[in-house]
DNA sequence: TTTAATCCATACCGTTTGGTATGTTTTGAT
DNA sequence: ATCAAAACATACCAAACGGTATGGATTAAA
């Protein structure tokens, strides 16, 4: 792989991943990605064998990226709190910067739009739609377990249910403040 | 309007809700719709002058059908209560109950569903889903209005905040709970 | 500088798409 | 029973779709 080649397929999934989220999977042709990273199907179908392909990668690069960041705001968080009550709201805090600056695609998640249309999808994407969420909430019910260990709540709640809770939030505020194009409107997460 | 006519439309318009939440909007072809249906092309376009005059109609039935049950709860739980709060859980217990049931179709939301290929919507249709929440948002922050009246709140929080983390609550919980392929896990709301 | 592999553009193909044209059946009122 | 309007089926259409075939341009190692 050249750095040329690299190059494209980057535009690729960029490409892809904006109008996906724009106008979902389906909706999206090939012409439409090829016309906004202005290349031809010569070059699209040199480096994936199917349109579907396309979908597992730029789901594959949305979750790297998604959790890339999510270990980097975890370790600024770890350095700069002296609690761990005060690490995770130091954590939301960069979160919630991270989404208010992404806003030339409008705000969403390619797991959440692809299971809008999962019927659509075979079961390896499924699944790592799947996996992705699993992953994605594995990361925060280790952060609400040392909560937990830290400071008995108040009802009795676990982890697992409070992680799942939160990215229901953040998928539901992505749902929303996209509805309204409000994006100041991903919904406060410090309540 | 005959009442042949009238079977016929419904008839479109469930296919067509539950096919688009399968696959969504653009995923799902007119001959998807009306072979589910049991109906050919000379049927469809008697009623409809287009697929996406097809997707408002599904939209306002569904707005119809949902803020329906919404009111019937409310009543229901109006009658049952002795105080504002057990008012309010006896109605989420009985939204949950209903969410419990319909499994037919994969648990999701038509705005939702709509959100997320947004762009492919002319501005009527991205108008109503607005509409459709701002409606939903409304009747929750009346709930939650006669809550807070009765009982102050520990924390410093408005209905309006209140009405749109619960809306975010359900939206992400249909998206999880459907990747997840699990209906239970619709999240429980009493948290 | 040659050379082989990678990379990509152009032209084309079969299928499916939303939509139309036209004719037949069904319905409900008279 | 008659008849006009409503309701539907069938056959067809142009455009757009995902995908293929082929040949030319780039690249990087030898």
């Amino acid at each position: 792989m050249t750095k040329k080649g690299e190059s494209t397929r980057e535009k690729i999934l960029i490409s892809g991943e904006k109008l996906i989220l724009e106008r979902g999977f389906s909706g999206t042709s090939l012409n439409d990605i090829l016309e906004a990273a202005g290349l031809t199907k010569g070059a699209f179908f040199h480096h994936y064998n199917s349109k579907d392909e396309m979908a597992l990668a730029v789901l594959e690069r949305y979750m790297k990226n998604d959790l890339g960041a999510f270990e980097e705001f975890s370790r600024k968080a770890a350095i700069l709190a002296e609690d761990p009550l005060q690490e995770s709201l130091i954590f939301l805090k960069l979160f919630e910067e991270h989404l208010a600056r992404l806003d030339a695609p409008p705000p969403g998640c390619v797991m959440a739009s692809y299971t809008y249309e999962s019927e659509l999808f075979d079961l390896g994407v499924q699944n790592l739609v799947k996996e992705a969420f699993r992953r994605w909430s594995f990361y925060y019910e280790e952060k609400f377990e040392k909560l937990l260990a830290w400071r008995k709540p108040n009802a009795p709640v676990t982890a697992l249910e409070l992680s799942l809770m939160i990215i229901a939030i953040i998928e539901g505020g992505f749902l929303i403040s996209r509805s309204y194009q409000d994006k100041t409107m991903t919904i406060r997460l410090s309540a």
